[in-house]
DNA sequence: AGTTAGTAGGTTTTT
DNA sequence: CCTACTAACT
């Protein structure tokens, strides 16, 4: 009923009937909402195919033999487009990996010709590595192979690469990739350089992306129009004079490229987490296939929480129709309880059964209500030192956040009691000055057009001697025909060789870097460091030289092992794919992934959390207002997504999953109740509780009892000091060292130790 | 220089 | 809704 009043009402696209089919939900009204198409079922196990197998190769066989049906059917049915749904925790990556051995040794696909696709260099890493463990080794050859198994961005830089056609776009095959911030730098170099008059400059990004969406040219209040579109032209020029490309253009061009003549279709196509696709992936797959190509793609739509990123709501059915690709599904999760599945299940909007438990029913969800954070906080550091006095390991346990912001608290209350825990974030390669410098270096080893690895180099805040300035870009900039930056610049300072005679001569090794250096055999970070003349330059006399000289050796010595590993052309080609690599992961770790031996409790964000498995989860600050954020709780379309969220958040525990809210948030926005997404889960599977933990008011009312004014406490930065004054929320305290510092009265206890 | 008023962002994060 | 930012005005 509710359905077709909805669609009496919608004369426009799907989305129309999204946004209208949320409000309807937002008012807590039900609304049948989609079709799925008809599933392609099994309707064998494939003993028999199974059976042939292991008598031509018996591993290879016993790889099969441990799949369910569906997913042998996943693999065994002959498909020319397949798109399989897999449900949370139902084995995707092994199915995955079994259809690329399939392809491969039983139907003699050649690795060479299938692309396979993933979002992450995590995803991709885990399939190159799987595909090596059976092997046995991955050397060379075999990584040559494999070169079309990797993120969409590798595999466009891999195909701009090959194709013959490069030079029309006005690049040429070695060139370069400019991460988000060289982008910024660039653009505000290009500004300088061409005395452009640019508002908003610090957000070029933003503007950037929304001239490219909409060609919008004006954002703010601005009220006339500067010199973007100038700016634009220009940047496109420069970026082909510099011969390098930001995240962007790899996807962009590559589908332009791809327009004109795709010069060898590839047998098969295979996508992961294709729920994941933006419009311009999907333009990449669509453009890579020839008439006889064939496409596998894997993903959960349950699962999708990234729409933020420019993934398609209904990407699934519409690429079914379009396709007509055979649908299948693989439902059984192997994870979590039947108690843990069956309640996050009543979060997702397009129930149809699909989702089914292997395993027996457990512990119900823990619903604890908190007085606030702060309480949460005592109660997780309870919990966990209950766990560790049975004995039980904290690497299996996660505690999951919406925000980074509410991390912090529970942090501070863990190290305070030393619980060992684990943040799971990502760190940034400019965090490390010494590394950020050297991977310009190398950049300009490997492009001596390289502008800006010129300027960054020179002008580095650390290990630079001049500052960047409009004569120094303009004599840079305005260079003779024929000549590069680097002869531009080695010549600008050789009239000012007093100032510089260090960087001076690293710049003239540059020059011979890809020449003489790369071409040795067996040289070590040793020789470079030597060759290069490094160890003036990183500071000589500084306490921090070793840390330098430490953090450029790891950076060699990870590029050596990468390009030792998978170089496969000469030495400067597989050199700048190890750099471009550096450049699309944001850090030297590039090889294979290091089996984490994580210690202590998993402290993460859930969307960090993707992908992940623990035997307990905590989902901590679960209030309306937080999920969803207050700001995505109007009816629109990331109402769906984060609904998701918790549903991901909960189908990450196999064993446990307890939700906390608080009474009294202290957070923006959120409301003193438990989030409402929670409203559809049956109180069956529900344990509401009260919070054990000490609460505030205990804590405060002790507080005043046992620190008296002129009570002696100790801090672990500050030092020794006392108390001069209690107030209502805080705890004065006047240090002997450090003067008077005031401390929430609730987080005292965590923070100070009382003298005797 | 100092004031006013308009607007985007807030939250998640990969390449 | 409230804050930070910044263009545009005085």
């Amino acid at each position: 009923m509710r359905y077709k009043r909805l669609h009496s009402r919608i004369k426009g696209s799907q989305s129309d009937f999204d946004q209208l089919a949320n409000a309807f939900e937002a008012e807590g009204q039900t609304v049948v909402r989609s079709f799925v198409p008809e599933i392609n079922r099994p309707t064998s196990d494939y003993a028999d195919k199974i059976a042939h197998i292991r008598q031509i190769d018996e591993k290879l066989g016993r790889t099969f033999q441990r799949l369910n049906r569906h997913q042998r059917h996943a693999v065994f049915f002959h498909s020319e487009r397949t798109i399989l749904s897999a449900m949370v925790g139902s084995g995707k990556t092994t199915v995955l990996i079994a259809k690329l051995f399939y392809l491969h040794f039983i139907q003699q696909v050649p690795f060479e010709q299938m692309v396979v696709l993933t979002f992450t260099n995590k995803a991709a890493r885990e399939i190159k590595e799987r595909i090596g463990s059976f092997l046995g080794e991955m050397d060379a050859a075999m990584n040559k192979q494999l070169r079309y198994f990797g993120t969409f961005h590798a595999i466009a830089r891999q195909l701009l690469h090959e194709h013959p056609s490069l030079a029309e776009l006005g690049f040429k095959p070695d060139f370069g990739i400019m991460d988000e911030e060289e982008k910024q730098e660039f653009l505000d170099r290009i500004v300088t350089q061409e005395n452009l008059s640019i508002k908003y400059q610090n957000q070029l990004a933003k503007r950037w992306r929304k001239f490219r969406q909409n060609g919008e040219t004006q954002m703010g209040n601005m009220k006339s129009e500067d010199d973007f579109v100038r700016l634009v032209e220009l940047a496109e020029a420069e970026k082909r004079r510099s011969n390098s490309m930001d995240f962007d253009d790899l996807i962009t061009l590559c589908n332009q490229l791809l327009e004109k003549a795709v010069p060898n279709c590839p047998k098969w196509i295979i996508v992961d987490e294709f729920q994941d696709c933006s419009e311009e992936q999907l333009q990449l797959i669509e453009r890579l296939r020839g008439e006889n190509t064939k496409l596998f793609v894997v993903g959960d739509q349950n699962q999708s929480i990234y729409g933020w990123r420019g993934s398609k709501e209904r990407l699934f059915q519409e690429i079914q129709s379009e396709w007509q690709a055979d649908w299948m599904e693989l439902p059984q999760n192997y994870r979590s309880t039947e108690t843990i599945l069956s309640a996050a299940g009543n979060l997702l909007y397009e129930q149809d059964g699909s989702l089914v438990a292997t395993r027996q029913s457990g512990k119900p969800i823990a619903l604890v209500r908190h007085f606030d954070d702060q309480q949460e906080a005592y109660y997780l550091r309870e919990q966990m030192l209950s766990l560790q006095q049975e004995g039980q390991s904290l690497d299996s346990v996660a505690i999951l956040f919406r925000t980074h912001q509410q991390i912090k608290l529970v942090e501070t209350v863990l190290s305070q009691a030393d619980i060992p825990f684990q943040l799971v974030a990502r760190k940034e390669l400019h965090e490390n000055p010494a590394q950020a410098f050297f991977l310009r270096l190398l950049k300009l080893c490997a492009n001596s057009n390289d502008m800006d690895a010129c300027l960054a180099l020179v002008c580095d805040s650390t290990f630079g001697a001049l500052t960047k300035n409009r004569p120094l870009i303009q004599q840079l900039h305005e260079r003779a025909p024929g000549e590069t930056v680097l002869q531009e610049l080695v010549a600008y300072l050789e009239q000012r060789k007093k100032q510089t005679p260090d960087l001076l001569q690293l710049l003239h090794q540059v020059v011979n870097f890809e020449t003489i250096f790369l071409r040795k055999e067996g040289a070590s970070t040793e020789d470079l460091i030597d060759f290069l003349a490094l160890r003036s330059v990183l500071k000589p006399t500084s306490i921090h030289h070793a840390d330098y000289l430490a953090s450029i050796t790891e950076a060699w010595n990870q590029l050596q092992l990468f390009m030792k590993k998978t170089g496969w052309g000469d030495s400067a080609s597989s050199f700048r794919v190890a750099l471009d690599q550096v450049v699309l992961e944001g850090t030297f770790q590039i090889n294979e992934r290091i089996k984490e031996q994580g210690q202590g409790v998993h402290l993460l964000t859930i969307h960090a959390s993707k992908g992940l498995e623990f035997d307990r989860v905590y989902i901590a600050g679960a209030n309306t207002g937080i999920i969803p954020l207050a700001q995505h709780n109007n009816g629109s379309l990331n109402v769906k997504e984060e609904k998701r969220l918790l549903f991901v958040a909960m189908t990450r525990g196999k064993n446990v999953v307890e939700i906390g809210w608080h009474a009294q948030p202290t957070l923006r926005n959120a409301e003193p109740k438990p989030s409402y997404f929670l409203n559809a889960i049956p109180d069956s599977l529900l344990d509401r509780r009260e919070s054990a933990a000490t609460s505030v008011a205990e804590v405060t009312e002790q507080l005043a009892e046992e620190w008296p004014i002129g009570c002696r406490v100790s801090h672990k930065k500050y030092g020794l000091g006392e108390v001069v004054l209690v107030e209502e929320k805080d705890l004065l305290c006047r240090f002997d060292s450090v003067g008077e510092k005031s401390f929430s009265k609730a987080f005292a206890k965590a923070l100070l130790t009382i003298e005797n």
